[in-house]
DNA sequence: GCCAACGTTGGC
DNA sequence: GCCAACGTTGGC
């Protein structure tokens, strides 16, 4: 027996790399290259299918939260770690024992209006946002409710 | 491009 | 298991 609760996250990527124009495009894409164990065991342990995404733009001018998404499949092996060519590969894991793991994320939407990191850090409602902590480099994080729900009714 | 704040690695 | 050295992230 689950009881299922939806979760809210933040995704860091940069737009260089993976904008929200392109999952726009894709439509579903695997978080693949996550190299860093507190945000895979989020991905791993924690998301689920249906979880509430904010898409967000970092080493970007301005920095801040561009969109939507949803979970749309639970974590699976990242194949990029196999892959010798791979900036991702990582010589440690095999495919008996991965190491890294990737949620798919299904897009939702862009924001008319980017929430920047700036604004963020002016509206008291979202003063507890791990993303304006100093130092915050978690690329993917935890979300309440109560922040994402503010988020989406303002800009979403 | 700089550098503070982290996370990881490896010698002991 | 400690911790110095190193590598990375990401705002500025």
């Amino acid at each position: 027996m689950s009881t299922k609760t939806k979760k809210f996250w933040l995704m860091k990527s940069e737009p260089d790399v993976f904008s929200i124009d392109q999952l726009e495009t894709d439509k579903k894409t695997l978080w693949e290259g996550v190299r860093n164990y507190q945000a895979r065991n989020y991905m791993m342990n924690d998301m689920n299918i249906g979880d509430e995404i904010l898409f967000y733009h970092s080493s970007t001018d301005p920095s801040g939260i561009v969109g939507a998404a949803t979970v749309s499949q639970k974590a699976v092996p990242d194949a990029s770690q196999f892959n010798k060519k791979s900036e991702y590969f990582d010589p440690k894991a095999t495919k008996e024992k991965p190491i890294w793991y990737c949620v798919e994320v299904k897009y939702k939407s862009t924001f008319k209006k980017a929430l920047t990191l700036h604004e963020i850090k002016t509206i008291e409602a979202l003063k507890d946002m791990l993303v304006i902590r100093k130092g915050s480099r978690l690329s993917i994080q935890p979300v309440t409710d109560k922040d994402f729900n503010y988020i989406v009714k303002k800009h979403g």
